[in-house]
RNA sequence: GCGCCAGUAGCUCAGCUGGAUAGAGCAACUGCCUUCUAAGCAGUAGGUCGGGGGUUCGAGUCCCUCCUGGCGUGCCA
């Protein structure tokens, strides 16, 4: 469906041109003072520094041309503004039209376009923590803006499962158990089918590991066994099975929880057989270079503001490093699945390396020219205090200890509240949990640092996740006891937060637009905040049910069915639901 | 050193390509439940938009400069 902007700002543009004025100027915003009006149109104030006259002139000359029966007011005020208010008939129409397309007749402008959308970066061998929150939901529910926008989204998880933490491991089990077979290099026979370690084992081997990266002793033994992993030395490629069938399946659990799914489960190592071809052709076409011992792929380029370090390739003890990996794993994706775009959520602070590797990536051809290569970075999520997020010992916080602390904090509302059954309580303190958790951390910028505050995220009053469920909650109430209620058409506003509640519900598509060209899932829930206030407003001032008149209530009950239905496809592309009571 | 990002109410943050009176939420104070869930609604109070210049009819928004903080800056990811 076409937006009502457009509309408006189509006539508006053909009426600067009716009354002689460049039709450029004709563009129309959504009113800052939405106690004079809906829409306006600042055009006549830039139009007449061109034209060398008196804006209110030029404005009132452009007004003249407009169709009146399309707006209850349109006027042309000081210094040069013109002001519209949409008539009802206009609104009703168009919201009509919006309930009974599909999918609300947002344009579908992915359309057989494909992206790809990288944004889990777990580590194998590491339990989610923390840190792993914002790349899984931000990511997750930009793949889900794609999906619905029409594109093919492909969301991989492209596991850490291949660099120096691999070797980080072996060293340390190494060190703990050198009689295992899988260090013996004699050793010819079968493996055990059994790992020699849980995942419990693991969570606890690597950061110790982690830990004696500064014993150069040690930091040399785990980059040697990266190389050797890396050759394929028989005993370390058995162990980091091991490794990957343990972690993986508990990685999946984590992740389900989150309700977060990944199309494709693959990780750096699956990037590997791309590399030495990949190398070797980079070698002889000149793309890569020799130096300082390494190969590198020079990327600066002329007006560069900063310095441009060169991407380095092969390492100078010849093994890879996560520049090498991102680039063969677009080799891979580019053959497997020709992407139109490719989407990196990960921290803001790898944004050198992607510029780098965006440009390396170019630069050898591995891209078409017209691939878009987009690094989402975001800020650090920091504690309370604004310093890096720490448990009271010190260590990294858990992503499931962060859920259940969440969870634990909800239940006790839910339960004091009394509304759900005893046998409901665990389902819907799980939802409205998630949907703290979630659109806390959804409704900050992405590129910005913030503090998490779990009081506050789990408030259940201002702009949080559980006031959206509560307004989606009231509703379904309210059409539970009124009974069938989709089909009912829409009608013209009765009140002015009727029209207030229409105009929002007309913003869905622009919305979802702007935050997929923004990567901004920020302004999906400045969005429903908006509507949910309009929708309580509503609520408030209007007594649906003991309505007298059926045709009038009828109405009511269609608009506030509508709004539910667009909050309920917006929280779903944010990654949470709404419990039928609370 | 160089580069990137940020600095808006006591706190946490919005503010779309420069436009009318800089907006929310929290905290504080005040109203509104015999009526569809008060996890709500309405209202009061709170600001030299980090400082200083400049461009413009008009600047939180654009340019310059300074201050403060965070991050990055060739073999970790």
């Amino acid at each position: 469906m076409e937006k009502i902007l457009d509309i408006i700002t189509e006539k508006m543009q053909q009426a600067f041109s009716a009354a002689g004025y460049d039709a450029a100027f004709g563009r129309v915003t959504v009113s800052n003072r939405p106690d004079l009006c809906e829409y306006q149109c600042n055009g006549a104030l830039a139009a007449a520094k061109q034209y060398k006259c008196a804006p209110i002139q030029i404005a009132k000359a452009v007004a003249e041309q407009l169709e009146k029966g399309d707006y209850d007011l349109c006027e042309a005020v000081m210094p040069g503004f013109i002001n519209l208010k949409l008539s009802g008939a206009f609104l009703a129409n168009y919201l009509e039209q919006m309930r009974t397309e599909e999918d609300f007749g947002v344009e579908k402008i992915g359309a057989g376009k494909t992206i790809v959308v990288d944004y889990g970066g777990a580590n194998v061998a590491k339990p989610l923590h923390i840190g792993h929150l914002r790349p899984a939901i931000i990511g997750e529910t930009l793949k889900r803006l794609y999906k619905f926008l029409g594109y093919n989204a492909i969301g991989d998880v492209h596991l850490g499962d291949w660099g120096l933490q691999m070797g980080l491991i072996i060293a340390e089990l190494h060190e703990r158990e050198p009689e295992l077979p899988y260090f013996d290099e004699g050793f010819t026979g079968e493996y055990p089918e059994e790992a020699p370690f849980t995942v419990t084992d693991l969570e606890e081997i690597y950061p110790t590991a982690s830990a004696k990266k500064a014993d150069p002793e040690f930091s040399h033994k785990a980059h040697q066994a990266t190389l050797e992993l890396q050759q394929g030395r028989r005993g370390y490629r058995a162990l980091w099975q091991h490794i990957m069938k343990v972690s993986v399946a508990d990685l999946k659990k984590n992740y389900d929880n989150l309700d977060v799914h990944f199309e494709k489960w693959l990780g750096e190592s699956d990037a590997d057989p791309y590399i030495p071809a990949m190398v070797e052709d980079m070698k002889n076409r000149g793309i890569a270079v020799q130096s300082e011992g390494a190969w590198v792929i020079p990327v600066a380029e002329e007006g560069d503001k900063k310095e441009m370090p060169p991407c380095i390739l092969v390492k100078s003890d010849g093994s890879a490093i996560y520049a090498t990996t991102d680039l063969a794993t677009l080799v891979q994706r580019m053959q497997d699945w020709n992407p139109e775009k490719v989407l990196y959520v990960t921290d803001k602070r790898q944004n050198l390396h992607f510029e780098q590797v965006f440009r390396a990536a170019r630069k050898a051809g591995i891209v078409k020219p017209e691939t878009e290569l987009e690094h989402v970075g975001f800020g650090t999520m920091n504690g309370k205090d604004g310093k890096p997020f720490k448990t009271r010992d010190g260590g990294v916080l858990r992503l499931e200890q962060l859920i259940a602390d969440m969870t634990d904090f909800v239940r006790t509302k839910v339960v004091e509240n009394q509304i759900v059954a005893e046998n409901e309580v665990e389902e819907t303190t799980a939802k409205i949990a998630m949907a703290a958790l979630k659109y806390g951390d959804l409704s900050n910028q992405p590129t910005k640092d913030y503090n998490f505050d779990m009081e506050r995220f789990a408030a259940f009053e201002g702009n949080t996740g559980p006031y959206i469920l509560y307004t989606i909650v009231r509703i379904k109430s309210i059409l539970s006891r009124y009974g069938a209620w989709e089909n009912l058409p829409i009608q013209e506003p009765a009140n002015p937060f009727a029209k207030e509640l229409m105009i929002a519900i007309t913003k869905l598509g622009p919305t979802l637009e702007s935050a997929l060209r923004a990567s901004a899932p920020n302004l999906i829930c400045a969005y429903i905040y908006e509507l949910a206030g309009c929708v309580n407003k509503f609520y408030h001032e209007t007594r649906i049910l003991s309505e007298e008149d059926e045709t009038l209530k009828a109405g009511y009950i269609a608009l506030v069915g509508l709004a539910k239905n667009v909050l309920e496809q917006c929280i779903h592309i944010l990654g949470f639901s709404a419990p039928e009571k609370m």
